[in-house]
RNA sequence: GGGCGCUUAGCUCAGUUGGUUAGAGCGCAGCCUUCACACGGCUGAGGUCGUGGGUUCGAGUCCCGCAGCGCCCA
């Protein structure tokens, strides 16, 4: 305990408490509690590459909030955080920082220096990657879990993990094995949508569609029996090689004749059926469209639906085959000498001049804006392309999934409430299973291997997969069992699955990675399924949701009770943050200038799921209110306030600022119970203000003094102190265990929450002693200013005429309101017209303030 | 094109089931060095609650239409 200083100061406060909280192990979970006392919370972990964003900050703060709640009520709180390290963001960033690329075929090189970024496109092997990797996401992990310390996140870092770590791919690979076991998992040749320029596949999740300038070329097309041409319209003619049918609507009577014969493709001279689907628009263009393998994901339903051959043109690389293609007539073959190899939109100029050079372009090219899809982090449009790819049934395929996904998002509790429709479109609205292998580096691996033929052909269809025992394991560096090292890639040997997951598959499996599924039963049930999820918006679709599944197939359960959606962070023109903008600042920066308290303050201010610009100036209130926390706390205890000698409120006014004391502490504990961490906030706040502005202005020359009505006072002053300490702590909790360590030895944020049932009792009171005084006060000051003079000058006359009970409240607090209004003669009459009456007397002399 | 949300003072936002005269903070203006606080305090000005209808004794609040902004999906 020490005392209150001289001056008060906000300064060094983060890392001082920062420190002791860490030494005295003030947020460590003690396992030792069962269930029904604990409360748990999966945090999101962060993606680390780069920079920790503000917004990332402003959501994070808001559940320390409800988790510092949940604490002060007496519940355990399970509150780990981790870090997202795998994926494509962190080996683009690798990419960038060491100028390297990744080449698979490459040795290990177990001398390789840290790489210089000016040696741009380094080829190194993917060990060497993945230990670089490994390096700078380390750096990153401790700047953010810096930047988290000093806004006071009260996590148990030793809970922390790390979703490449040991422990997360034993889950992910055991989630997947057992997910396999059970059907619920499956390889596929299938058409997935592919990003050329990371060349991996991506998940219907990760999609946008962006606007895109393109052109509408007419095209016409022979009829195979000599009856002239036929005209279709298309944004994509480079694929033209790749057409394998046209479609019209059924109804459209234009081509009612047509639906059943053939028509040849120009340039290729290609035989391609003309078959009718619904899903031809007869608005669009000419009302019939190629068919090509593939253009667009409708291409993929017409070719599935229509039983259409495979003809792909485009490679992985978003280039055009090399090699002829075999279904070309004889006149394709010297178009296709130029048109090999070079990208798409290259050949699409190309094949645009060789089209209007044969007169098969109708017409020219028509400028168009249309939407484009591409991966959400990609730079070029997607393409599809047929792979091989795991999925995970999510429902799309599977009514009753889909049904059990509807009824676990209706049974979860969202906050606010309106976020679950965008749950409940996305899961209505799945079309295909989730994809989840990548063909990347930096990720979990699948655990399975596939023998090689004595042929030397790769058996696909008879994995095998890792026991659950070996897990994790990396197929690339182990051979399966049965096998040994030097039968890699041999016939009659086997290969590991060159894939990794993606990321989502394995933070789908926070809850059981935190909780320590399989590997530590007794912590997982203490803590799963877990109380809270905090999130953003944004991640509706994939996380919040590949969690849900993923539990459901799991454990046949929700993951959570509850979730709470935080909003954007909009910059001062209300423009959504980000760094393309430049509009981001620092949260380290803004903790240093506005303190953690008052960067806290501000986040939560806010309600979950609302927008919320970034505000420095609500920052600057939020550190006022710290100072003045410090300020008030420093006052009372300077009065000799002390719990032991405090004695009874007995005074009126006293009992009345106590009866309101105890109404706010039901309203934010309501609002906490409702996960309205902002209101909880507001009424605390401004109650706050309140009691410092009237309340202890009215009674401080009384609480100076001796006596039965100075001591109701003092035991007032500190009965609220101690209330509105504990109110603030999950907010501002610095200034409030700053202000707490004072007067008390133990921290306040593991003390108990504020009850009305542990103030004194003021039953009976009478809360109109307390407006009436700060009111009539208000008036005399209202005087005072109006005549410019100081509040020190004293009344001569005091007149309030009012109704009776207000009269009668006024009455129960006279000595007090004649006090801090230095009050002389007053007068109080009943009367229909309220009214005050203020007289001032002469200025009050000049030099020191007589002893009270 | 569909869905969701938002629209209240110059700015940021409260306004919980419909109920006197619509609130706060910031900013602004004026005043006060007052013995917890100038990293302060006091006082004040400032709003036809986006718009048009409807329900009701009564609407910022409920219903319908429209507009603007944002996000998500197609």
């Amino acid at each position: 305990m020490a005392a209150a200083p001289e001056r008060v100061s906000l300064e060094g406060l983060e890392s001082k408490w920062g420190a002791w909280w860490e030494e005295h192990q003030v947020y460590r979970f003690d396992r030792s509690k069962d269930r029904a006392q604990v409360f748990s919370v999966d945090t999101p972990p962060p993606t680390v590459s780069g920079s920790l964003h503000l917004g990332t900050v402003f959501g994070y703060v808001q559940v320390d909030s409800v988790a510092r709640y949940r604490r002060m009520r007496g519940a355990e709180v399970f509150y780990p955080m981790g870090w997202d390290d795998n994926g494509l963001p962190t080996e683009r960033r690798v990419q960038n920082h060491f100028g390297v690329r990744c080449d698979p075929a490459m040795a290990y090189d177990p001398d390789l220096a840290v790489p210089d970024p000016a040696d741009d496109r380094k080829l190194v092997s993917r060990a060497n990657f993945l230990e670089l990797c490994d390096r700078l996401t380390a750096m990153d992990e401790r700047a953010f879990e810096d930047v988290f310390r000093h806004v006071g996140l009260s996590v148990d870092w030793s809970l922390t993990y790390a979703t490449i770590d040991e422990r997360c791919r034993r889950v992910a690979q055991r989630a997947f094995v057992r997910n396999l076991a059970r059907d619920e998992a499956y390889a596929a040749e299938a058409p997935t949508l592919w990003d050329v320029d990371f060349q991996t596949a991506v998940a219907q999740a990760e999609l946008e569609d962006r606007p895109a300038s393109g052109h509408a070329h007419r095209v016409g097309f022979a009829r195979a029996d000599g009856g002239g041409e036929v005209e279709i319209e298309t944004t994509r003619p480079e694929l033209l090689g790749a057409c394998v049918a046209v479609v019209a609507h059924p109804d459209d009577g234009r081509y009612a004749g047509l639906v059943g014969t053939d028509v040849v493709t120009p340039l290729f001279g290609v035989r391609v059926p003309v078959l009718a689907h619904r899903l031809a628009d007869p608005e669009k263009g000419t009302g019939l469209v190629m068919v090509c393998t593939f253009g667009d994901t409708v291409d993929v339903i017409w070719w599935r639906e229509l039983g259409l051959p495979l003809r792909s043109v485009v490679r992985r690389d978003g280039t055009l085959v090399e090699h002829r293609p075999d279904w070309f007539g004889p006149e394709g073959a010297a178009v296709w000498d130029e048109l090999g190899g070079r990208t798409t939109k290259a050949a699409r100029r190309r094949i645009v001049e060789l089209l209007a050079g044969s007169g098969a372009l109708h017409g020219e090219p028509r400028p168009i804006e249309h939407e484009v899809r591409f991966y959400e982090k990609g730079d070029r449009p997607l393409e599809i392309v047929a792979s091989r790819q795991w999925y995970i049934r999510n429902g799309a395929h599977g009514p009753d999934l889909r049904a059990d996904l509807l009824a676990a998002g209706r049974e979860l509790r969202w906050h606010p409430d309106h976020m679950r429709v965008r749950y409940e479109h996305w899961v209505e609205g799945l079309n295909t299973d989730w994809l989840v292998s990548r063909q990347r580096f930096f990720g979990v691996p699948f655990p399975v291997w596939y023998p090689v033929g004595d042929d030397g052909e790769v058996r696909w269809d008879e994995p095998i997969v890792a026991t659950e025992d070996a897990l994790p394991v990396d197929p690339q560096a182990s051979a399966p069992p049965g096998y040994d090292a030097a039968q890699r890639g041999v016939p009659g040997g086997f290969v590991g699955d060159p894939d990794v997951m993606d990321t989502w598959a394995t933070s789908s499996l926070t809850p059981q990675i935190a909780c320590g599924w399989e590997d530590d039963p007794d912590l997982f049930a203490r803590t799963y399924p877990m109380d809270l999820r905090p999130q953003g918006p944004e991640i509706i679709r994939t996380w919040l949701f590949s969690t849900v599944l993923r539990s459901h197939l799991e454990h046949h359960r929700l993951p959570w009770q509850h979730v709470t959606i935080n909003g954007w962070i909009l910059d001062p023109d209300r423009k959504k943050m980000s760094k393309s903008k430049g509009n981001v600042v620092t949260p380290a920066a803004l903790v240093e200038e506005f303190g953690a308290d008052g960067v806290r303050y501000w986040a939560c201010s806010a309600a979950p799921g609302m927008d919320t610009a970034a505000d420095t100036a609500q920052m600057r209130v939020g550190r006022r209110l710290a100072i003045k926390l410090l300020n008030v706390t420093k006052f009372v205890l300077g009065l000799g306030v002390d719990a032991a000698t405090a004695g009874e409120p007995t005074e009126p006014i006293d009992l009345a600022l106590l009866q309101r004391l105890g109404g706010l502490v039901d309203e934010a504990t309501a609002a906490f119970e409702g996960f309205e961490h902002h209101r909880a906030l507001e009424r605390t706040e401004s109650f706050f203000w309140a009691f410092c502005d009237d309340y202890i202005e009215l009674v401080k020359s009384r609480a100076y003094e001796d006596g039965p009505d100075a001591k109701s006072a003092r035991a007032t002053l500190a009965v609220a102190l101690g209330v509105l300490l504990r109110l603030f702590a999950p907010f501002v909790p610095f200034a409030a265990e700053e202000a707490w360590s004072w007067w008390h030895d133990a921290t306040v944020h593991r003390q108990p929450w504020p009850a009305r049932a542990e103030l004194p009792d003021a039953t009976g009171a009478d809360p109109a002693v307390l407006d009436a005084a700060a009111e009539v006060l208000g008036a005399v000051r209202k005087e005072k200013t109006a005549a410019q003079r100081s509040m020190r000058t004293p009344v001569e006359r005091l007149a309030v005429t009012d109704r009776p009970e207000r009269i009668a409240a006024l009455r129960a607090a006279l000595g007090d309101l004649c006090r801090a209004g230095t009050v002389g003669e007053v007068d109080l009459r009943e009367g229909d017209e309220p009214a005050v009456e203020v007289v001032l007397g002469p200025a009050p002399a000049k030099g020191p303030a007589p002893a009270q």
